[in-house]
DNA sequence: TGAAAATACCCCCTTTAGGGGGATTGTATA
DNA sequence: TATACAATCCCCCTAAAGGGGGTATTTTCA
């Protein structure tokens, strides 16, 4: 008889995961192995020295800790669990940080369904598994040259990073902060500030704050 | 033997309507009869003369049409189906927009598991439900007597109306025109739309551009 | 019918944003 | 070790936003 793989599911959503324990649990080689409401259970979970699973199903947006925070922490202590993100995002910009801290799936809460067991065996052999409707968007972008899926232009693609300093000082833009308040609330110089105010123009490429604002908004930087 | 409860259940995350009708039925009583994933299929299915549900799990976050869109088409057709609002938002400012607009039942998903067969039960009784959290501000809210929860402004409420020019206004602002693109689409002298701009601040009550288009976005306007 | 509100325009003035350069550190990394 | 890039600051200049007034129509509606 094969090992079973053992999973832990995260989500604050207790209906989620009594879901997602419900689909798991109707293959016979997984089984579900304790759950967390938010990413410090998570933590305290990983902690545990009787924790035997193998495989963790991190929603990104929940409280104490979010998703991103659990990976960071996952990435700086080598934690040996693999990571599989279920998310509500269907966003290739979201995917990639996700995959630049360290995770090996990322399953859209839309088709969990139909993935979530033939994700959770793919990490568990090692392999990367990302569901269908990312898939030709990935490709894409590892492949690099980007198929456009009609009538869409592939805005995030061509966006370059956004550096810590530039993104703090988006989030205090998008509080309202003129370049005077922020250069006060980050110890910095007007001119500095006003440095990164160019730079958030021109690799979000937007004609003013306006544009500074919206992205925020859409990438739920605020 | 006890008449059944028919529940039909509409989410755009699967995985979620998965857990629902995990948790629903263990209960006896009641047994649910379809799913949608979207608003247009809620509308599909209530027209359907073979429907026999009684009780509706509705988000209210859904592509096509969303639980609010919904909520109005059954309000205006005088639907007989009794709705469960099922949302992420444990806000009362949401639930007494959805109370508005007819739902029976507001739960949280944060604690659906626990409270959705009382509240299947209770709103089929022809009773109201909701899950604990609300309780209390809602009891405030009904009875009169908000006490408002420290710190917060019930900022809507005190906000002027907009009138028609300056709500186009806002909007081109949103598409990150300046003053003088807006007099231009609108055959409008730049000091008139100088003159909306102010007006927009005064009646927004905020700081700056930034400000009018958080609005603009937390309300929909674009 | 009369007052209020919406629409449209004007003035002056100050502050802020944005465009286009350039420079210096320090750190990471190939 | 060379190079790239983040972070920090500076200059000059123009464009745009915003603050504070004012005036004249027209529309709305009690």
């Amino acid at each position: 008889m094969k090992e079973k793989i053992y999973v832990h599911v995260a989500d604050d959503h207790k209906i989620l995961i009594e879901g997602i324990i419900a689909v798991i649990n109707t293959d016979e080689d997984i089984e579900t192995i304790g759950y967390s409401l938010n990413g410090k259970e998570v933590i305290d979970w990983v902690n545990n020295k009787d924790n035997k699973a193998d495989v963790l199903i991190l929603d990104i947006t929940m409280p104490v800790l979010d998703g991103i925070e659990v990976l960071t922490y996952f990435q700086q202590r080598n934690i040996k669990q693999k990571v599989i993100i279920l998310s509500s995002y269907d966003d290739v910009k979201i995917v990639q940080e996700m995959l630049s801290l360290g995770c090996r799936g990322y399953i859209t809460k839309n088709n969990a369904g139909e993935h979530i067991i033939e994700g959770i065996k793919a990490v568990h052999r090692g392999e990367q598994y990302f569901s269908s409707d990312l898939h030709k968007d990935l490709i894409n972008i590892l492949s690099g040259h980007k198929v456009v899926p009609e009538g869409e232009m592939p805005e995030d693609k061509l966006l370059e990073e956004l550096t810590e300093r530039e993104l703090k000082v988006l989030k205090l833009i998008s509080k309202e902060f003129n370049t005077t308040e922020i250069a006060n609330t980050l110890n910095l110089a007007t001119s500095t500030v006003k440095t990164y105010r160019k730079s958030l123009l021109r690799k979000l490429k937007v004609k003013n704050v306006v544009g500074l604002v919206m992205y925020a908004m859409k990438h739920k930087i605020i």
